[in-house]
DNA sequence: CTGGCTCACTGGACTAGCCTCTTAGACAGT
DNA sequence: ACTGTCTAAGAGGCTAGTCCAGTGAGCCAG
């Protein structure tokens, strides 16, 4: 797939049936008020019940199991994980798709202290990276394109500076729904020069080392970028 | 089999064929250098060479598809999502399983931040339901036991006191790694007083709305709890 | 050059069957 | 009575084979 963008044509989403039973087996335990260590029917009766075949449901099992929800035993079933929250927490997110107030509020939780431990911790390899990162971006402006592919180098640069693995994964997790984000501001007039000018602010706190400064200026980066979003 | 660890019975998790594959099928996209956009070898193809059956490797590709590795299209093949960070981070993230400090120091940046919210947006029953954990956790400190259940139920009361879903998930997400945490630091002689001591500390920043207090206070309890952890 | 068609190739799903694992209960032996 | 052993029913794991449904390149007629 290529340019989805805010105006181009989403590609049709094929439809999945392991993702419809999901949906469905997600609705099932909370109607039957499953908790904690209960066991789901058995996969013949289950199958049979939603009308498919052990193969299609044993997919979507996985993807429960892979989502945290359960967990398949041999011989014993598949049981409810102690942590149910994930369940409703999962199907909330699905069903507002994008609450952007809540993902900003995420990205500047994980950014600001990215930022700081970036300039803790970032090599001379890593500072390199971040500049490679802002040329691209001017580059990219320069030509009369919007910058967003090195906006996206840079944030990359910085995260992968702060040296800290579970914080990088957290970010990768929320990084799609940023990615509409980003795509939206940068399309505003003006947006992608300031959004650069912020960027070397960062990157000038980072050299510095200094992480008080790096995390104010990535906090006041990601309110300038989210500025827009917000006036819907 | 034996008791696996300093504490409770692990249950043996059998292996299952899907997992297995799933690391393959990440060694072989690094290994075949494959980038984003790229697609795999077809189901049929890479089912005989793994030596597997188109079954089992449905369910290996659901967990990718699942983990945001690829994108499985009807009639087209399995293309490689447009961000392979992810691919190599969860495969890091399998290596060494537990960084205790990057842990510590993503659940202090996610929960520091929690609790702010939590002071800023705390309902009535937010309130009550985190009166009801310390209330819990002194209870089985009463009874002599470590109070891990009501430590549980504190910090999920203060996550859901923060009314925000994206924030939440990612909690869930690394929720897993902090109970070991937990469990650990709670087995300290004199440790479960100390905890349920700045717990109440938290509660009275949140009860009082002050969110700069909460964060703080909880940055402290999170500092204590994760101190002995770090000697090791 | 355009439009429509075909066909080879891709994944999607099902069926039927056999395997291994778990567990409860029968049935000894103490 | 207690305890250990065995067994069979029922659970999930996996396979092989089959058919259906999209995709896209290439051919061919207009």
């Amino acid at each position: 797939m290529e340019k989805t963008a805010r105006a181009g044509l989403e590609r049709v989403s094929r439809p999945r049936l392991y993702e419809q039973l999901v949906e469905q087996i997600l609705a099932y335990i909370e109607s039957a008020r499953l908790r904690p260590g209960d066991l789901l029917p058995a996969e013949r009766d289950l199958a049979e019940r939603l009308g498919v075949s052990r193969a299609t449901l044993a997919q979507a099992l996985v993807a429960l199991e892979v989502l945290g929800v359960i967990d398949v035993q041999h011989g014993t079933g598949a049981v409810l994980a102690r942590r149910p929250s994930v369940a409703s927490v999962i199907k909330g997110l699905r069903e507002h798709q994008s609450r952007l107030p809540e993902i900003v509020e995420a990205r500047s939780t994980l950014e600001g202290k990215l930022a700081a431990l970036a300039a803790e911790r970032r090599t001379a390899d890593d500072l390199a990276a971040i500049n490679d990162a802002l040329d691209v971006m001017a580059r990219e402006i320069n030509d009369g394109d919007r910058g967003t592919h090195g906006d996206e180098l840079f944030h990359q640069a910085i995260t992968a500076a702060a040296h800290s693995s579970v914080l990088a994964q957290l970010m990768a997790f929320i990084a799609e729904m940023i990615l509409e984000t980003r795509m939206e501001s940068l399309g505003q007039p003006g947006r992608p020069e300031q959004s650069l000018a912020s960027h070397r602010k960062i990157a000038d706190a980072i050299r510095a080392q200094d992480p008080a400064a790096a995390t104010e200026a990535m906090l006041a980066h990601i309110d300038l970028v989210s500025d827009v979003e917000l006036l819907r």
